[in-house]
DNA sequence: CCCTGATTCGC
DNA sequence: GCGAATCAGG
């Protein structure tokens, strides 16, 4: 595949719009994201300046004024220190409470049984609550086939309604979870004990 | 581990 | 000009 004009422009908006080279490289089709990078620079576009009205104080004293011996090919490689690896110390602890009760479900009774006691939202800090709602809309919204290894797998809605799907959004690494619900799922046990009540 | 963009350099 | 390999960071 080559750059032809309609492939480049595709590139220029889809770059320009924010989209990953990974993405676009693969709407494109026929090349990596390598490549799509490597184009990007040398449309000279690599500072994600095609809406961004950018900070005026942009002070970009890269005189770039390399000595005439430019062919310098320095190259230190720096020695691969080791990595004492911190300590697992205060790791906050997974906290086990059932997910469910998105607002959504109100004061809707379930169509089956009751569903067991729900620890619910009392125990979780506001701040986290919060940005679950707010990213909930962006939400994904998969079936349990759809869910993969990389996808949140926080249940939402009422498992006996229709009214039932998986977050589905980016988990971040490591975690089952997204980033809003790990927030909600795991809690330093301190601030668990602190919201006590 | 997954991903992001940035850079280098042989082709 | 092109883009894989590599680097650097999240």
């Amino acid at each position: 595949m080559s750059w032809t004009d309609e492939r480049v422009e595709l590139l220029k908006k889809m770059w320009s719009e924010g989209q990953s080279a990974s993405q676009i490289a693969k709407e494109l089709g026929g090349v990596t994201r390598n490549a799509v990078i490597g184009k990007v620079h040398r449309l000279g576009l690599s500072n994600r300046a095609g809406a961004a009205p950018a900070a005026a104080a942009e002070a970009k004293p890269e005189p770039k004024a390399q000595p005439a011996a430019a062919k310098a090919k320095p190259q230190p490689k720096p020695a691969p220190a080791n990595k004492p690896e911190p300590a697992p110390e205060a790791k906050p602890q997974p906290v086990a409470t059932t997910p469910a009760i998105s607002p959504a479900r109100k004061q809707i009774i379930p169509a089956g049984q009751p569903l067991p006691p729900q620890p619910s939202t009392n125990e979780i800090s506001p701040e986290a609550l919060a940005k679950v709602s707010e990213i909930e809309k962006k939400a994904k919204k998969l079936t349990l086939m759809e869910l993969t290894e990389r996808t949140c797998k926080w249940p939402v809605g009422d498992p006996a309604t229709e009214d039932f799907w998986f977050c589905g959004l980016p988990v971040q690494q490591g975690k089952p979870y997204c980033e809003a619900h790990v927030g909600v799922a795991f809690q330093p046990m301190s601030a668990r004990r602190d919201r006590r009540r």
